[in-house]
DNA sequence: ACTTGGCACTCGGGAACACAGAGTGCTAGG
DNA sequence: CCTAGCACTCTGTGTTCCCGAGTGCCAAGT
């Protein structure tokens, strides 16, 4: 149904269509894909893949257009990833190891990953789920108030302000964090719930309030902001590239964080690490038709952290752009597998 | 020289190019404000505005638009804020009150003046230098690295990873963050400095590397970061306005944080609290010909903390626009001088 | 059976052109 | 000093026309 030559013809049409921004006819094709065919033969072949759904023409007589579902056989079937030069690299890590802490790391590789596909790099903060707590710090601000710091291992600090109900003297605050840091160092965040629930009890029964709003607060914090943040940048990449929709529908998704999140996706759970590519109407988001989004997850191995990637027009280099985003998610999490 | 007509006739102008987005005529002029002169005569008065650099007009037989001069002595002379609406302000203040920590306020802040004035919000954060000492902490990490974090009235709080020059025992840095918080608790940040200067001369001898290291970095921390970070929000507004400049010139100003703080600008020592505008080539920043910064510092009083704003066209509706900006500028102040 | 050259056809985009409408400057009169 | 009238100058728009790239199809060639 599709063999080989056809196959071929539809990977030159992408390619050439990718890097000119016209349609792409059959005489042009022939002649700078040695094909060895004439154009005549291409055209026929046109005509099968268009019959197929995978290109298409915006107008009687004028060159082809890949379509999402032949952009989709060209990531499946048809391209390689295509691995960062040796400069690249190098300019990748000595740009991240650079960063001085989790906000500095995860704002340097949104930019990195900005400049390098010259799109726009969208990355999520690495979800606390996964981490295991550092410590926790409770500070006292006013009598009736306190700070609750939470730091975990990936160097990730929350912190919230907490008005307890009833005035409690410094000391005792002392004492709760020495009970919360007992109980919890080390231990991985979703075990946290269980292991604060019986906390209350080695208390006085008048310091069980406070240390139950302490314990809201904490928990709130963890289910509320697991991962929730996503920062962008590269907007100004859009300005050059034209959607079938309007830049103003792109740019509003990018300022929802939700949209964000639904958009990079969710890593799948038996291939973590693999590239994720969504094409134009694959996104089912109406304001993004026109847009692709190539994602992965980063972290340790098995340990999955939170995802990253880039959005761009659907009409993009997909071999360099999975590249990059592959390169930089491993350099990622290498940077904060170390710290 | 400047007749009071024919200053009526400028804001007439103003007005009707702000809110139209066409050359204004002078027929159409004379209709829509009661000026009750004939167009005959308000031309005449054009032509005498155009002379002195007011006005011009884009080509021979088109109406008439202002220059960045002619919005100059609009904003100061003819045009006064226009405060909000009742049902703006209790939208703002409530909006602003479900603010959870400091970077909530901040992103909530600019999403909200974004939003408000349908323009580019850009906000800074709250500088470091004025607040105080809330606490010091130093958690272990492994026993040659220590995470320092800083917490400050305003409920900032900075982290940072240390590596110690030797190993250095955890009841030791205990100590040191005993040492730290009795000398610096509630001190002004600006006063840190010479507060630690002697701390080393008070530890044995061979603890005096390790605390070096930390205080290097604490200053460093007080130093690199205090008026950093900047963020903006509501890029998608930029998509329905023309500049004179390309769209990604703005877009890549945007990105570039030292951009930003020159575009807000600098408090005036004696009236901290006034509104900034800065209209096309004042700016001075070839990029962003073309768009107009309204800008205010934030803070309690002569407490200046820092500044925010918005960016947009020149043809833009600034009684409105600097409504809100001095509007938000107040509940913001209030609401981080209430935590 | 596939490939190729030839040929008629289609359609978008640019150039040339005319034209209506809005706006101006100028001058003369109130 | 204001106003009315008038001739003039543009831009933007709509129309027409034509070129050329590209197609589909058919018949001939391998």
């Amino acid at each position: 149904m599709l063999d080989d030559r056809k196959l071929a013809v539809l990977r030159a049409i992408v390619e050439d269509y990718v890097s000119t921004n016209e349609p792409v006819g059959s005489k042009a094709l022939a002649e700078r894909h040695n094909l060895k065919v004439s154009p005549a033969t291409v055209r026929n072949d046109m005509a099968a893949l268009e019959e197929q759904g995978y290109i298409t023409q915006p107008h009687t007589s004028a060159g082809r257009v890949p379509t999402d579902k032949g952009y989709r056989l060209f990531v499946d079937r048809l391209s390689q990833v295509k691995p960062l030069s040796k400069a690249e690299r190098r300019a990748i890590e000595t740009f991240l190891a650079g960063a001085v802490d989790l906000d500095d790391v995860v704002m340097r590789t949104v930019r990195l990953l900005a400049q390098l596909t010259r799109q726009v790099a969208v990355v999520q903060y690495p979800t606390l789920t996964r981490s295991t707590v550092r410590h926790v710090e409770l500070v006292p601000l006013t009598d009736r108030r306190v700070m609750l710091v939470l730091i975990t291992n990936m160097g990730r600090v929350e912190q919230r302000v907490i008005e307890l109900p009833e005035v409690v003297e410094d000391h005792r605050i002392a004492h709760m964090r020495g009970l919360l840091n007992e109980c919890l160092d080390g231990c991985g965040l979703s075990s946290v719930p269980e292991l604060v629930s019986d906390l209350p009890q080695r208390l006085p029964i008048d310091e069980r309030p406070a240390l139950a709003t302490i314990l809201s607060v904490l928990l709130e914090t963890l289910v509320e902001r697991h991962d929730e943040k996503i920062v962008f940048a590269g907007a100004a990449n859009l300005a050059g590239a034209d959607f079938s929709v309007g830049l103003r529908e792109v740019l509003e998704a990018l300022e929802e964080q939700v949209v964000l999140m639904r958009l990079l996706g969710e890593t799948s759970p038996d291939t973590p690490s693999a590239l994720t590519v969504r094409i134009g109407s694959e996104n089912a988001y109406t304001g993004l038709r026109g847009t692709s989004v190539v994602a992965t997850g980063y972290g340790q191995g098995d340990n999955q952290l939170a995802r990253l990637g880039v959005l761009g027009p659907t009409r993009m280099d997909y071999p360099v752009t999975m590249g990059a985003v592959r390169a930089v998610a491993r350099y990622v999490s290498q940077i904060l597998a170390a710290s």
